[in-house]
RNA sequence: GGGGGAAUUCCCGAGCGGCCAAAGGGGGCAGACUGUAAAUCUGUUGUCACUGACUUCGGUGGUCCGAAUCCACCUUCCCCCA
């Protein structure tokens, strides 16, 4: 089996430009392939994970990927799938963003001499003249077609700057210049990507009358259609310091029945012939995938060690068992206590489990705490420091919890 | 360039000068049920010293005993005409 095939069979591929020519370019290793990441943040998250995946993929398989960084798209801001208009960066944090990427992206990918290499547009793209560009490149766009492109249906009813409807056109340019400047005859990205990509092709073509290829990956989204890889309180991060490993286990351990297998397979490096023997879990062995499913993306994301921390943890709260030692822990001091002493309240606000005294009384009044495994339903219950002595774990809720130690 | 409209709490969205911490929905959080899932049901969802007080309705001033609500200016956005 070709690379092109387990691609799809681990339902990777969302459209291609020329599947037959792609499956002969990449299974033959023949591709040099490259995927952009602008720097809207400073962490990877769950979205740039899949995109750096398929490319360990095919770089095994012997293509030879581009990282490009948009250090100049970051400018514009994709308007691709948005409905509001993008925050403009400043030139500082886009920098900032384009460092933070490049760190993480060498724990993926192996750069180097004939390996994968780095580019950032900002290279190009800054020093762009309007009316040298406006005739050189501005010429091979229709505004007709652009304004029937899928990625900007959403913004049509919203509004649209003429800032972010040029993204497609720079985007368009950063594989015109890849193909001339790095041979770079294929492109990777999301399924929001499509008709960026495809300005890109179309652009080679009629600048060089070479062909080139786009391919998009699939968009994670679980059963309900929504994109995965977000919370509530924003994306699953890459960046431990963003996103805990335990967190990251915890999003993967927590996903739906009917989207466990989905996620094996398309983020997984698990052969797909385990994945197939999978597909006839149900019940408390589907329970057991999810456990796999988050441990094999800890593993990859912040290495095994971590995983089996994240792993330990997570057994020993749920399953009954005892007390972890790598639960989150906050150390109270001396001077968090009152009368040798502290209030629950100030207890759960002080540890960050609660933001507010507001919200604190009500969890405990809702009965949704529990300190040193006894419900506390009092909101003035007190904690006299030999508590802190042994083991105290508090806990909000059944999925969130802190160990507390007194220094 | 001309004309019209909009900005409300996490999001959408209602809101008569006092009865507005502001309807409703979504989302979140917690409880019940479970398998750390989904679905369902219940409670809750500005802050605090919580039967009370305080800060909030794009911004700045103003009118008024009293303003999310009225006026002026500003900012941003949308729509129509050119």
């Amino acid at each position: 089996m070709g690379i092109y095939e387990e691609l799809k069979a681990r339902g990777l591929i969302a459209q291609v430009t020329d599947e037959e020519e792609i499956r002969e370019l990449i299974n033959g290793g023949g591709a040099r392939f490259y995927i952009g990441f602008d720097p809207t943040a400073d962490s990877l998250h769950c979205g740039h994970f899949m995109a750096l995946c398929l490319m360990k993929r095919l770089q095994q398989a012997g293509n030879k990927p581009v990282v490009l960084v948009g250090g100049g798209t970051g400018y514009i801001g994709d308007p691709s799938g948005r409905t509001d208009m993008r925050s403009m960066l400043t030139p500082e944090t886009i920098e900032h963003n384009c460092e933070c990427f490049k760190k993480q992206m060498e724990r993926f990918i192996e750069f180097g001499e004939d390996k994968a290499i780095l580019v950032n547009n900002a290279d190009w793209l800054l020093d762009l003249k309007y009316v040298e560009l406006l005739r050189e490149v501005g010429a091979c766009f229709s505004v007709n077609n652009m304004l029937r492109a899928e990625c900007y249906k959403q913004r049509m009813e919203k509004g649209l700057s003429f800032l972010e409807f040029n993204y497609m056109i720079m985007q368009s340019y950063d594989f015109y210049y890849l193909s001339e400047h790095y041979g770079c005859n294929m492109q990777f990205g999301g399924d929001d990507q499509w008709s960026n990509m495809l300005g890109g092709t179309e652009l080679i073509r009629k600048k060089t009358g070479k062909d080139a290829y786009a391919m998009t990956i699939t968009l994670l989204l679980n059963s309900e259609g929504k994109k995965m890889g977000k919370t509530q309180s924003g994306a699953v991060w890459l960046d431990p310091e963003k996103t805990s490993p335990f967190e990251f286990y915890q999003y993967w351990r927590n996903v739906g029945d009917k989207d466990v297998l989905k996620c094996i397979r398309m983020l997984t490096f698990l052969p797909l012939e385990e994945i197939d023997k999978m597909d006839a879990w149900e019940g408390s062995e589907l329970n057991r995938a999810k456990e796999i499913l988050a441990y094999e993306l800890t593993a990859l994301v912040h290495g095994k060690e971590e995983a089996e921390k994240a792993q330990e943890a997570a057994r020993a709260l749920f399953g009954g068992g005892g007390v972890s030692a790598n639960m989150p822990i906050y150390t109270l001091s001396a001077e968090d206590l009152t009368d040798g002493g502290i209030n629950i309240m100030d207890l759960l606000v002080k540890t960050g489990l609660c933001p507010s005294k507001g919200e604190a009384r009500r969890l405990v009044q809702q009965g949704g705490v529990t300190a040193k495994e006894e419900k506390v339903t009092d909101i003035g219950k007190t904690f006299p420091a030999e508590d802190f002595a042994g083991e105290f774990i508090l806990r909000k809720g059944k999925k969130v919890f802190i160990k507390i130690e007194l220094s």
